[in-house]
DNA sequence: GATGAAAAATCTGTGAC
DNA sequence: GTCACAGATTTTTCATC
């Protein structure tokens, strides 16, 4: 029930139009409002649908630079990449943290105001992060697809 | 007055908990709830709010394989970069899409029920792009952070 | 032009069927 | 799974600064 063609049904309509008032989503889905609420509701104990995000616009904040860090961490140490993470996770500028299997261990999006502003967070937040064997930058030129119509 | 520091406290809020109902949301931001309502509004229609975004646990829902593909194009035509994600963008099992400056032209995201799915799509889907020049694939592990508190 | 308070319109979720 | 209603919530209005 909890991941059948119904519910994948809401998801997929969720997932387009995510402030959708429930009675539309609920038509969309071919269901009464309260079975479509009813069902989100199981989905989202059942941690199948983990709520909304807000999307912000960086750049119309003044937060014009976005850049992607591969970093691969020092293993010879056990605890390095726990103790990255933690510490990584602290700084704000950083927007993401991905971890991957094979030659790069994390990938960061780091936001910055300008291009001084992120010379100052990379010396002074990043640089300074425990474990590090090496890291390559790659300047965000665009956000073209985030998440629209996927696969349900 | 749409980037003010109250506007600000309104998205870092919206950011933090972005369900909250709009008079919890406003009284955090120490405003009355039409007040509040008000100034998101603006925000939306300027751009700087964007709405919000379902956010679904894939791996619950039976895609626990993620891969990040760093793609680099054949520059060697001029419309390369246009109809190389023109084509990416019709993917559904292609979650993300991300341009940078440098050596490595595209990110792309790719979502799969298990590794004989990603085979296929990468085999039928991915490899079928036009222009593509190189690629380079990493498996993801985990996403740790995803914006909770960003700099607002 | 922006704000707070309160009324009006709308929406959500529970319970009966 | 549907329907309908009570309670909660958003949105508009209006007087005020």
């Amino acid at each position: 029930m909890l991941t059948d063609e119904i519910s994948r049904r809401i998801l997929r309509h969720m997932q387009a139009e995510p402030d959708l008032p429930m009675a539309e989503l609920a038509q969309r889905a071919g269901l009464a409002a309260g079975t479509c609420a009813r069902r989100l509701e199981k989905m989202r104990e059942a941690g199948i649908y983990q709520g909304v995000q807000a999307i912000i616009n960086w750049a119309a904040l003044g937060y014009s630079v976005e850049v992607s860090l591969r970093v691969t961490l020092d293993k010879t140490q056990s605890r390095a990449f726990d103790e990255f993470i933690e510490e990584a996770r602290k700084i704000p500028e950083v927007s993401e943290i991905h971890t991957f299997l094979g030659r790069v261990d994390v990938r960061l999006a780091v936001l910055a105001r300008d291009m001084a502003h992120y010379q100052e967070i990379y010396k002074t937040r990043i640089l300074t992060l425990p474990h590090i064997a090496d890291i390559e930058a790659l300047m965000q030129v665009a956000a073209i697809k985030m998440s629209e119509d996927l696969p349900l």
